[in-house]
DNA sequence: CTGTTAGCGCTTTCAA
DNA sequence: TTGAAAGCGCTAACAG
């Protein structure tokens, strides 16, 4: 009673923008602490009166309580946070996946926050860091470009871990696209239209993806009984500077290719600027297709045809099976995005190869 | 002596991993658990033997230890995580901002987590998620298009925020680039070349960064003395569609302008793809300039003429800033980066007026 | 239906 | 130089 114990700040620290806790709003309420809690997670299994409850919520609505999801992390074990560590969010690609994983995520109840890491160093320390550190409850990494180069620690079984669009040896499950198949069928449009003098713009000879469309191009070309000339593989990094510089590598063949078949969109913007600075005409002396669609791909010149893949799916399962993980349900170790297929979408970028052009039809 | 007590697992919850605690590392090495946090955190001020150190240190190591920290931010009541709300990760405008923020971030010690959300309500509910739940120190908040649009919570003295790219009316600190001055200078530049029938390519009316590259536009209009003519201002959406939608229009109009500088680089996309829809060429019939860069503006075709604008810059400036804030030091209520300055990056899409050509120089 | 009792893993006075 | 004790804000048994 004539305890009037003021509000005290324990440890100074700087004032941060603080919710009123849990205690105050029960103090107001006239109740328990743990009532509170319960009625404000409207925990459905657990019975109150509704005239308490009614008391409880109007008490904190007026107190404009938030609850400290810190606390709640600390004795639950869990964070209900998802990372998703990407190389660059700068990509048209990652975003559509971004975007899939964040609304399954959010469906699931759980937030997604992203990182970004080129470094696949950097991987492991935001393992520990996020994971071991509890600030996250799973991770999804889509960073680490090169096949063998993630490290030890993720290697070694770091628990509740998804490799997104990557195929890595070690005990991490992987979710991907089937990227032979798509660019099977990029490939595939071209044969149909009447090419036979296909070349390949394959991405760095480390990547996983990269090496998985190669053998999709491959695989399309050999059903076809059509060979691969030498030359007409280009590695080259998965931007424009690398699309431009193998495109000119190809059109400095003694026969040049009469159709394309680009690995990455964002290197296909390269080889159609490599085109036009060697004054060649796209679709008229060489059609050029990429893997991925976008909307950017509508608007260069000529407008790119792509090879669609479902990269929101892809997100989208990417969370649902992180959470599985999480939940201690057992997920495939590795999964392969089946549904929707892959298409191809067909702009201006492609036509009868040049030898046919009057030919035939 | 005859409590075996084997460590128990006191709820039971899905197996997360989980690091060894403190207190095990404090048993393993026969101290107490305050000495291995003094140990831990290196703090200088403290002064531990050097041999009782180097055991800690050895033990932590073995056992894998990572700190808790969901259990260090309770007591601490900091995160020492930044969180960066961006209506989209996949521009490559955003790119820059991103990777300067988190460069500056990390220097300061903090880790950014970035969450994506176009929607404006979500920019609310993620303030009292991340900020009043404790899971972040502070909020940039890039998101949230419109002028006036941010919700009450925010406008009412959210705390330890900053708004990044926008000024918005209410209490919350801006950090913005110079638009007008950036503007101005591309607009100069098409002056310079010798164009009179300059029209400006604005963004939406209700976004703040239009308005005042649009401000811009003006400004270095009238210092030369030329009036902009009816139709030559268009508003668009700041993406490929807007763009292209807008160039249709101003390419029909009676007397149609030699140079077009555009607010936004996306948009540029759609411009170029309009010019060559419609058959005009550029930059022998129109002048295009877009403002900020990126890699992607050379490989366009034409070579796309850009203003640089210090994004990176802006973005270290912005985490920087927020940091002084939840330190409670005073930063400006207004901030606009002066340094480095604007400058237009000529490439292929610019050239004299078409009259012009052939009689100067 | 609601209160009591213990902590989650860590930091931080205050003593020794 | 180190230990003891208290507690951050919340949840989850277990009683009542």
């Amino acid at each position: 009673m004539s305890d009037v114990a003021a509000v005290k700040t324990p440890h100074v620290g700087p004032a941060n923008p603080r919710s009123s806790t849990l205690a105050a709003v029960a103090r107001a309420a006239a109740v328990d602490p743990s009532t509170v809690s319960r009625v404000l997670r409207s925990d459905p299994m657990v019975r109150v009166r509704p005239e308490t409850r009614a008391r409880i919520l109007a008490v904190a609505d007026e107190l404009g309580y938030t609850p400290n999801l810190i606390a709640r992390s600390l004795v639950t074990r869990k964070s209900m946070t998802l990372g998703l560590i990407i190389p660059s969010a700068a990509n048209v690609v990652y975003e559509q996946i971004i975007r899939g994983a964040e609304h399954a995520a959010r469906k699931a109840g759980y937030v997604l926050v992203l990182t970004e890491s080129t470094d696949v160093g950097a991987v492991s320390s935001a393992y520990k860091e996020l994971v071991l550190g509890g600030r996250v409850d799973g991770l999804l990494i889509a960073s680490g470009t090169s096949r063998d180069s993630l490290p030890e620690l993720l290697r070694e079984g770091a628990g509740n871990c998804l490799i997104l669009n990557r195929r890595i040896r070690g005990p991490i499950p992987s979710i991907i696209e089937d990227d032979e198949r798509g660019m099977a069928r990029g490939v595939e449009k071209l044969i149909e239209l009447g090419h036979k003098r296909i070349a390949c713009l394959a991405g760095p000879a480390d990547v996983d993806t990269a090496a998985r469309r190669l053998a999709g191009f491959k695989e399309a070309m050999a059903a076809a009984g059509l060979s691969v000339r030498r030359g007409y593989v280009q590695r080259a990094a998965f931007d424009e500077a690398g699309g431009y510089e193998s495109m000119m590598r190809l059109l400095s063949l003694p026969s040049p290719p009469t159709a394309v078949a680009v690995s990455s969109l964002v290197a296909a913007t390269g080889v159609l600027a490599a085109c036009h600075a060697a004054g060649v005409d796209v679709p008229g002396y060489v059609s050029v297709i990429a893997f991925h669609d976008a909307t950017v791909a509508q608007y260069l010149t000529p407008a790119l045809s792509t090879i669609w893949m479902p990269l929101f799916e892809l997100g989208e399962a990417a969370s649902r099976q992180l959470v599985d993980l999480i939940n201690g349900r057992s997920i495939p170790q590795l999964f392969r995005m089946q549904d929707p297929e892959p298409r191809v979408i067909e702009r201006a970028s492609t036509a009868r190869p040049r030898g046919l052009i009057g030919r035939i039809t």
